[in-house]
DNA sequence: GACAATTGCGCAAACGTTTGCACAATTGTT
DNA sequence: AACAATTGTGCAAACGTTTGCGCAATTGTC
């Protein structure tokens, strides 16, 4: 058995006692239709009101406002969202968000997400192409008014973007993404990145420099890795491939692949690496194995994660700004939503890295 | 203009090329009147054959099944929430989801909450009240089915708690929770963490331990003072004030709290601290004055983040059951919206923690 | 063969908004 | 004074579901 109350204006409002009895009394959240009653107004008037219409006269609209106000009126975001055909609410979907590139890009994402009165939902795909695509399915299905994206590792074929496209939700890719598509897209020049970090360590005296590289499907891993090579060319140093190793760029690839490297190329005097993680395996081996930082092994990764000022030495890297492109997409995903999804033409942003010196590569300070 | 084509069955499915034709159709998504429409069956028919109604036949449940599989039919989740007054969403509010636990508390809630057929919206409070008060509001706003809450470090008030309850809308807190209250929630012993952690400093022979402390209007916080406190009193050791800091444990606060336990108390010999971000501020100070870890100064921290076995020495932390953390209280949120609010007893669970110990902490290995 | 129970389906209302259109009252223009 | 334009409001349909109730046809029971 439930209840309704009509609470008149000018009643005492007790609302914030009735927490004491909520076995007893339900409150059933104020409807335009409660309002309009109340006013002896139609619902079309209230709702006009509510949302500042011109039609409306002040005094009707003050009315409203008042009651509006006195009853603890909140619009059903649902029955708005049914009507109106868009939601209010944003889709992003993430390879994973432990680690501090994505968790960042996120936040960066609901600020300003929040700001522009919409609400955020997060998922993550675990790097796996399947639930990556149940992800966006799930997306659509929750009728979002746009999507975010940063492809999983094993993302291959892009069969869910075309369903995405199909039912003309807006969609923004970000880092990592889909090249020579026209889909808009915000990515860090990792070339730039990973050319900076290599003639940094050329610049500190290495010359033997292995690459720690990531999935070649990836815009990023390729783009840091081609990076690296054209600095190695461009200071004529050779191109060697005993000194390159491609995995996942876990913390336990990172030890795999030094060893190996150590094995095919003992002399090797410095490493740049796709990522942080496995910059910290490879260091661990080469801490193992005796040899000094950055005297003998200088290091340089990607990523500027979190730990990297945490070990010893500290490492070099990367930074890809993290909040910068979570704003930016959601930014370019908002503009797209308000103009309609056809009328934006389709565009890449492409942000500029930052290369973070530490103890890890600076060589030259030792000697 | 737009148009609406139905498109028999039997024809075939050329809709996966519509993509080439963007501009010119718009697949308006298959709707129940549709499916009725093309079937010669009401939609009220059609809706219960999709949900497998006993009152629908066999052969009519596989005409429509066929149906909806061949126009790709997507139920409209809003609708349906509107009408059934649930949404199939779930809110969730951390203080922050850069830092390993909380990211990996969301990924058990995630996982189990999508299994359940529930979406999840995530929003950060950046620890400060007044955004988390927003966040709650957000959630109540989009219509959630339940809300899981950790608090922020500088909430002190819980009115937004109790509009939650007014509105009889399921609610579990987790980790960081408001203790003697009747509010559900699962929690880690922090206590037994605090305790075992600093039996163990004693155990390898620290007789003056310090204390990194949070704020402790925070449970987890206190409590893990409290068994710091009591391992001490246990083992017969004196609580001297001059080894207590309190802070909001950040890695600087750790750094100032550490300066300041040194000037205070020159021979310390251990530190236990509330988290690990402020352990590695101590570590740092530590280095810096030229003691060796553990033999001069043992480290203990709380949480086990992962650059905890990144540093060097790597640190002694108790393990906070996160993943296990998310999905119990993600289960119990589930079960309360089953079973109706006000159905369910509230109930605590608590987790037990799990001390990790690493090398920061072994002395008596290499005496 | 009379009646009850079951099976299969449709009607229509409801959820809470938004919005095109209509209409009366007021104001402005000549 | 006649007409047009403007202002303020209401009617009703629509968004896509779900669901209580009703009704006919079928099946089962004695």
């Amino acid at each position: 058995m439930w209840m309704r109350i009509f609470w008149p204006i000018g009643w005492p409002n007790y609302a914030n006692l009735l927490f004491l009895f909520p076995a007893f009394v339900s409150i059933h959240r104020a409807s335009i239709s409660d309002l309009a009653a109340q006013l002896n107004l139609s619902v079309s008037t209230v709702s006009r009101a509510l949302s500042d219409h011109s039609r409306i006269s002040d005094a009707t609209k003050k009315r409203v406002w008042e009651l509006a106000r006195h009853l603890n009126y909140q619009p059903n975001q649902l029955a708005a969202a049914l009507r109106k055909g868009r939601s209010n609410t944003l889709g992003v979907v993430v390879p994973h968000i432990d680690g501090q590139f994505f968790a960042l890009v996120v936040k960066g994402i609901e600020t300003i997400a929040n700001q522009a009165g919409f609400n955020v939902m997060i998922c993550q795909s675990n790097e796996d192409a399947a639930q990556e695509q149940k992800n966006i399915e799930t997306l659509l299905n929750a009728q979002v008014d746009g999507i975010l994206l940063s492809l999983s590792l094993s993302t291959h074929d892009f069969r869910h973007l075309e369903e995405v496209r199909r039912r003309e939700i807006p969609l923004v890719l970000f880092d990592r993404v889909v090249e020579n598509t026209d889909v808009s897209a915000v990515v860090l020049n990792d070339y730039q990145g990973g050319y900076e970090a290599v003639s940094h360590l050329i610049a500190e005296g290495c010359r033997r420099i292995a690459h720690l590289g990531g999935p070649q499907h990836l815009n990023i891993c390729k783009n840091r890795y081609q990076g690296y090579a054209d600095a190695l060319q461009r200071h004529d140093l050779p191109l060697d491939p005993l000194l390159l190793h491609f995995s996942d760029l876990s913390i336990q690839d990172g030890r795999q692949g030094m060893e190996l490297l150590f094995d095919q190329t003992p002399h090797l005097d410095a490493v740049f690496s796709c990522n942080d993680l496995a910059l910290v395996g490879a260091m661990q081996v080469v801490k193992r194995r005796g040899l000094r930082i950055p005297q003998d092994v200088a290091l340089a990764g990607f990523s500027n994660e979190l730990f990297d000022s945490l070990t010893e030495p500290m490492l070099t890297s990367v930074d890809q700004r993290c909040e910068e492109m979570g704003r930016t997409a959601v930014q370019m995903l908002l503009e797209m939503i308000q103009e309609g999804p056809t009328k934006v033409a389709p565009r890449q942003v492409v942000l500029q890295p930052k290369l973070l010196i530490r103890e890890s590569s600076q060589r030259s300070m030792l000697q």
